[in-house]
DNA sequence: GGCCAATAACTTGCACACAATTCAATATCT
DNA sequence: AGATATTGAATTGTGTGCAAGTTATTGGCC
């Protein structure tokens, strides 16, 4: 387990290594979540990010791009290129709006609302990978969420 | 807040929904510190990435490649670019072992090293934006640790 | 010693993230 | 209406992550 190394701090840097363990975590765990993903997306020929995209069109289709941007938490720099992507694979269209031509409006195809069924399996796939019960994925959502709040917040004070 | 869109899940995908909150949570968050550490990192001429693996250093100096990967949760694809932009900003050394030229030793140049104090004021100011005080810190550090855990050890077995 | 598999790092190609800039369309102000 | 500011996307450039393939070195086997 080499993660140990990093976890049995001295004295010396405890005040280096707090933050650094919380920080690092997140992010190893989130490479390590995408790393899981990765398998059972490639056969529908999708990434992560991109299959985030899909899960909030499904919930809400024909979104601006800002729009998606601000659900997703990401900009037009990394959103334009993506969803390029996924318009030359036939997941979805961008058209420009009528009443806003700065506007583009991002919109699922049949093929990318027939591929949520297949998506639930996916879904299901990776909540057994967790080894969680469903009572600690929604308290260690919740207290992850709460934490990217306090992040926003913090820097929207700045 | 635009995150409660996301969250308010209608019982109809609720299987798509579960699973999905904790990832893109993580995800999301994840990112959110990187980009909460750019600004402080930025002065010293280093990214996130970078600054982990100096965290990692300041620990136990001279590590080979891998052993350094081992640590990172990161391979050589993405270390050897990211170690030879750290040498080339004059952060460490790469060098051949003298007993096995396969392996490349990362060891910090002095400059790297006057360089953990500055990286303390860093990690406390980052400790403060995350609003969360240090039992709090703990107890969330360790259950993604767990999750993280969970997810290679899914991941090996397969 | 010579052959062959394993290992460590490097390279290549692709897909994000994101800051900074640019461009077109809309809104505002006078 | 006309000049100006603002907004929404797209573009550019840099730095990761990672799979797949390459190269150089070592270790094991005969």
């Amino acid at each position: 387990m080499s993660s140990s190394r990093i976890s049995n701090t001295r004295s010396a840097n405890s005040g280096l290594q707090l933050d650094g363990q919380l920080c690092f975590a997140l992010y190893s765990t989130s490479l390590a979540l995408t790393r899981q993903y990765k398998p059972l997306l490639e056969p529908l020929g999708l990434t992560y990010p991109q299959y985030l995209a899909l899960l909030v069109l499904w919930e809400r289709d024909a979104l601006s791009v800002s729009e998606l941007g601000q659900r997703l938490f990401l900009d037009s720099g990394t959103l334009t290129p993506l969803l390029k992507r996924m318009e030359a694979a036939g997941w979805l269209t961008r058209t420009r709006a009528v009443d806003d031509e700065r506007r583009v409006i991002v919109a699922l195809t049949p093929a990318a609302l027939a591929l949520r069924k297949q998506a639930q399996t996916v879904s299901r796939q990776l909540a057994q990978s967790t080894g969680c019960n469903a009572d600690e994925l929604v308290d260690l959502t919740r207290r992850v969420q709460r934490l990217r709040s306090q992040l926003q917040a913090d820097a929207s004070a700045h």
